[in-house]
DNA sequence: TTTCACATTAGAAATATTCTAAGGTCCTCA
DNA sequence: TGAGGACCTTAGAATATTTCTAATGTGAAA
């Protein structure tokens, strides 16, 4: 995702687009990782050390609502963070606790009765076992 | 999940089955919720006012080691907690952030390859809408 | 140039979770 | 029966994460 989209993208969601905001989704747009807001702070805190914690909580948030980034359901202590690029599901590791992304598929939707009256938008997918570093070798087929 | 049942689950992990863990376990089993470690805590600490918050954050560690408690996989502040009962999948509101129960079922595995090398354990559900309550009424169908 | 709405800042404050040292509990063993 | 030891709890301190607050900054529009 280039400047010029993370500038529509912004603008287009009644956001301005100050050098904090650009700064915390040109992070996330090029890290594969799926970074705590700590991590996002050091990242963008590097490249303006001015620049405060605090409104880059307040970014974070911001964006989330927008629906330009979303937050990573996992467990843990820290919320984590995924830039809104294409659509993905996760898997996170027993072991180490990584959480990595895996190319989208279609989920077939629950039987009609299993969602009552609730209104279905999205459907993730949660992969849990042994990542490949965490894997023995040998277990592999 | 009955107290001898809760009890032979704690000493089949090796854990003492202390009046502390009892109550969370009991607190679990019964609650359809998923409540947090403070929530838990508030309810173990008006049967016991003696009891510690420190004991009830370690307890929901060892538990959640021992796989006899599941922290849910949601976004927000607060971890949630789950009793390991049986298997389900959860429902996310979009907007007022409750996380409810859906029945297992068992989702078609990704094609080989997708997964790479890594070892599958469980692949959970994880569905993002309107709960019933904030629904609009005219859009059920 | 002024105004105004939105944004940032720095540090305080709140919330959530973990740490620590001391003491408690309960079972085993002599 | 008492000692010992492993595990557990406690209370408050400490750390980590996130939000709040009041003051200031920014930039586009008038």
């Amino acid at each position: 995702m280039n400047a010029a989209a993370i500038r529509r993208c912004l603008e287009g969601s009644g956001l301005r687009c100050t050098p904090q905001r650009y700064a915390v989704m040109a992070f996330l747009a090029e890290c594969n990782r799926h970074p705590t807001a700590a991590e996002i702070f050091d990242a963008v805190n590097r490249m303006d050390p001015r620049s405060s914690r605090a409104t880059t909580y307040n970014n974070l948030r911001d964006l989330v609502q927008a629906g330009l980034v979303r937050e990573v359901a996992v467990e843990g202590r820290a919320a984590r963070f995924d830039a809104k690029g294409m659509r993905h599901h996760h898997f996170i590791c027993d072991r180490c606790g990584n959480v990595e992304d895996v190319e989208w598929y279609d989920v077939p939707r629950p039987a009609s009765g299993t969602l009552g009256k609730r209104i279905l938008r999205e459907c993730e997918l949660i992969f849990r076992g042994l990542c490949t570093k965490c894997a023995p070798r040998h277990a592999w087929r």
